[in-house]
DNA sequence: TACAATCAACTTGAATACAAGAACACAAGA
DNA sequence: TCTTGTGTTCTTGTATTCAAGTTGATTGTA
């Protein structure tokens, strides 16, 4: 039997929903995020029913919504597995928050007033802040990192497509996780932050276009030639690009 | 007790995933995209269980899956529902898809080649003749339809966004089908289907921005007048928009 | 030694029984 | 007439037990 590691976090825990399968899926969900569980790793139902001294129902109930969310793998008869981190849907969301966001922001910039501005520096302060303290939760920063960017869907109104697409983000979220934890990558991206910050300010639409192509794949260049060695455990090893495209490209060029 | 209607389709409900509860999750998400379940209808673990003869085990399963799905709302101790269709989730599905999606045929554009305009128009003389069939499925066009859109992401290399952004279709899939059904928008589809094709092949990009526009924000057109009266009970009825969009806007006006 | 059959120890899937909370009808009282 | 309490009956939540499939070590045999 593998050990399993599960941070219990009574915070979170003792928000209880008031149905123990809730609890459950909460501390297992937030610990997969967090990376504490680990992609490809193993856990079982016994396991963690006996951890919370529950029986098995709710603990399968949690297991159900964590796979139909890509979180967990059930494989009948066999065992339970964090799912892999999928490169090509990693590149496939900066993809599209590079292209909706670039679109985002443009608004944003069109309807800007005073108040938006002190909002967003109000933020950046809170990242410096954050970083001049000792020992700091990584996922602390993730947290306002992640305020930056849902505060301009926000004020244009469009505060339900950012909680939409979080929900696309199983693998992506655990990717920035990775590259806050691994490449300590917080100075870069407060950096990137105050760059855009200006940028809006000043209203300069290509140049903030510019940043945001460069901000949302930071993670991808950062991590890109550690994820073949160093944590190529953590990643799905399909075939690269089954599609047509390389076909037609091929055949365009003879 | 409510009476429920269950259009049990053979013909998936056969590929068995060789697990009762698979085989009960694709039927209730199958009836549920074809309206067969209304939005706000009820729907009870014990009903569906005498209803294929099993326990409420394999069901409760189902359910769980279908409610992280946001197919259907469990209200403990007091009854599960299929959810009410959110119309401002489907407008900003309708954004995030205009945005993605000219950015995708755009590139689409620059890569064409003939196999990729044959493929195109295999579709739709596919759409032609089945609209000329007598009493065809309304979920037949909508597949046909789908494919017309999903044809150009595979054709990039993107095909793995396709699936994602069908994961976020929970709304607008019903919503769709509610415009092919209520108003019969077959023809109007097409043609637009058939102009965007012209422009795809004639290189038009600002032409087929604007259709792609207009497109996909036509059933939302089509549909409008009728949501507050005719289909009122199957919307949920929230405040508007409490962003902070008509806030700003107003105190920048003053 | 190589290999195949067997069996024990796991896994998740499903059925059943019971628990706990919500809703509603209905009767008793003011 | 209105209110309030009570009890029945519905709902989903959880625990327990059994079923069925997979894996891997062990044992017997060539």
């Amino acid at each position: 039997m593998e050990v399993v590691f599960i941070a219990v976090d009574l915070n979170s825990a003792l928000v209880s929903n008031r149905s123990v399968s809730g609890d459950v899926y909460e501390v297992l969900k937030s610990d997969i995020i967090n990376l504490v569980l680990k992609p490809g790793q193993y856990i079982s139902e016994n396991e963690i029913a006996k951890l919370f001294n529950i029986s098995r129902t709710p603990v399968k109930s949690a297991f159900l919504r964590l796979m139909s969310e890509g979180f967990i793998e059930i494989k009948p008869q066999r065992g339970t597995y964090v799912t892999l981190l999928d490169l090509e849907m990693i590149k496939q969301i900066i993809y599209l928050r590079t292209v909706v966001e670039t679109d985002v922001f443009f608004t944003a910039i069109d309807l800007m007033n005073d108040d938006m501005l002190e909002m967003i520096n109000k933020n950046l302060t809170e990242q410096k802040n954050l970083m001049d303290t000792a020992d700091f939760a990584p996922s602390s920063f993730y947290k306002l990192d992640s305020e930056f960017h849902s505060m301009i869907y926000d004020y244009i109104g469009r505060q339900k497509l950012w909680e939409m697409i979080q929900g696309l983000q199983v693998f992506y979220t655990r990717f920035r996780m990775l590259d806050i934890v691994a490449t300590s990558s917080f100075g870069t991206i407060y950096q990137e932050h105050l760059e855009m910050y200006k940028h809006i300010d000043s209203k300069d639409k290509a140049a903030l276009k510019n940043d945001l192509n460069n901000h949302l794949s930071g993670n991808l260049k950062r991590l890109n030639h550690r994820i073949k060695d160093e944590f190529s455990e953590y990643f799905t090893t399909e075939s690269t690009n089954n599609s047509n495209l390389q076909n037609h490209i091929t055949r365009r060029n003879i």
